[in-house]
DNA sequence: AACAAATATCGTAATAATGCGATAAAACGA
DNA sequence: TCGTTTTATCGCATTATTACGATATTTGTT
């Protein structure tokens, strides 16, 4: 008891539902927003910018490049993070596949 | 140690975190899927639907309800539930608010 | 009123997520 | 090589989430 039970859903569901929880916390959607807004971007800044831990922040940022939405270079003793373009892209459209499911109500079926 | 320090951040990235854990659970995706394609809903459909049992499922529902993504009417003896439509669409504006966000790539600045 | 059906809530156990200090690892310069 | 800077990982404490049986609550029926 206690644990997620994946086996029981569709894989677009869990996909769906992963991709989810890597915006469902604060912290990653501020650095995405930062990521978004500076097209280079490298760690340091957000060490400075969000007023967490850098242990916290490399967590954060690990589990982002996880879930695929941000890639990492080595430039020279630091790092570079940035949005990953092809996989934002999809996860848009997987999010808009669920948000136009969306149909008129008939008066009287919806409440 | 171990809360989400929600001070730290934005208005808006706290809200966008908020909706995006309501999305971060393979059943409530599947919840969801579920009201989008029957305007018409009753709860137990779901726990025969689903293969949780009928506490879980009202809890998740509890949660969706909690976000505003949904919303219940009693319809006689049972629960009727189905989408919030201004909900919804406002909270789909809010995400390609974010996804809109990237731009093109110059050479040299990405990685 | 008594019963049945459908949901919600409570209590509890197990697992996951969060935060951060301490430390390790990697890359550069002197 | 040694020291500095930057990032990643480890270990731990704390809080949040998930699941479900048991029970309470609500509504309609007889």
């Amino acid at each position: 008891m206690g644990v997620t039970r994946s086996d029981l859903f569709t894989q677009e569901q869990n996909e769906f539902a992963t991709l989810a929880k890597a915006f469902a916390h604060p912290a990653r959607v501020a650095i995405l927003q930062y990521l978004l807004a500076s097209n280079k971007c490298i760690n340091g800044d957000l060490v400075s910018e969000l007023g967490l831990a850098q242990a916290t922040i490399s967590q954060h940022l690990k589990e982002l490049k996880n879930a695929g939405l941000i890639q990492g270079n080595i430039e020279g003793v630091s790092m570079s993070y940035c949005i990953n373009p092809e996989k934002w892209e999809s996860v848009q459209k997987l999010f808009n596949g669920m948000f136009d499911k969306i149909q008129a109500c008939e008066p009287g079926d919806c409440c």
